[in-house]
DNA sequence: ATGGTAGGTATCCTA
């Protein structure tokens, strides 16, 4: 069977409902993971979303800020909040997908300008999320689950993987610190990078790009800060990762581009007790 | 070294 799952933050459902069509039809994900959808469940877009094939609908929105959303063209079950450090923030949400494929679906504080967890609530916050996450899988260590981690992660784990290591190790999103704290989480699960199990890492591979840039292409100050992980349990059924990088050049473009990983997974998963 | 852009129900805050 095989299974297309792409994520993408698209800061702002509403007003990108047509990148959004583009999206689907470039990366023709069965399951979209988005972030920063911006709205609260009662005004999230359901009948334009369903439009585009995706009759199963997972939403965790709030007002201005945040929101998750996964949309599917398989069947959702279970789908359930998860909530870190007592902050109520919509940020993580996990379903299970047929085959008992778990899908957490996540997106980490951004964690403000200055790098610093003494003086920089943000920052601080997104340090304690990662150390939350982190407790919660190491949990969970060898439990087998079929889990998929896709999300905004806000931070650039290689050097390569922003425009400049050594200009970026004070900036947030590529402090030795975050990169620390998002390898503990990786390994809690031993989780695999799908798109560092595909490109080496001597390659830059960036999904954001900042709207600051006079010209995002020419300049190319990437970072890559969207990820999917995947459990050891699926690691070996990847086949292929898509970053398409030309969706920031769309017209009003989402500030990331998506991230797809395809799958091939036993058809005995999907028959009974797989 | 600085400031640059975008989105939201907001006239500043967050990214």
């Amino acid at each position: 069977m095989r299974l297309r799952i792409t994520t993408w933050n698209v800061n702002s459902i509403r007003i990108r409902l047509d990148l959004l069509a583009r999206v689907v039809a470039h990366c023709r994900p069965d399951v979209l993971c988005l972030q920063e959808t911006k709205v609260d469940n009662g005004r999230f877009p359901y009948d334009a979303v369903r439009a585009l094939g995706f009759p199963h609908i997972h939403v965790h929105g709030q007002k201005t800020w945040h929101g998750v959303a996964t949309l599917s063209k398989w069947p959702l079950a279970d789908g359930r909040a998860l909530a870190w450090c007592g902050v109520a923030d919509c940020r993580h949400t996990v379903c299970f997908l047929p085959g008992a494929l778990e899908l957490h679906n996540l997106y980490v504080p951004a964690g403000g300008d200055v790098p610093d967890p003494e003086i920089n609530p943000r920052f601080r916050h997104k340090l304690e999320m990662l150390e939350a996450l982190t407790g919660y899988f190491v949990a969970r260590r060898g439990d087998g689950a079929r889990l998929l981690l896709a999300g905004d992660l806000n931070i650039a784990p290689l050097p390569t993987d922003v425009w400049n290591h050594r200009a970026l190790l004070k900036v947030v999103s590529h402090t030795p610190v975050e990169v620390e704290a998002l390898e503990r989480l990786r390994r809690a699960y031993d989780f695999v990078d799908a798109v560092r199990a595909r490109i080496p890492p001597e390659v830059k591979v960036f999904t954001w790009w900042s709207y600051r840039a006079r010209d995002w292409r020419k300049s190319n100050r990437g970072r890559r800060l969207d990820h999917i992980w995947l459990a050891p349990a699926l690691a070996p059924h990847l086949v292929a990762v898509e970053v398409w990088a030309e969706a920031r050049g769309f017209d009003r473009p989402s500030d990331h581009v998506p991230v797809t990983v395809e799958l091939d997974l036993p058809d005995a998963w999907f028959h009974g007790d797989g």
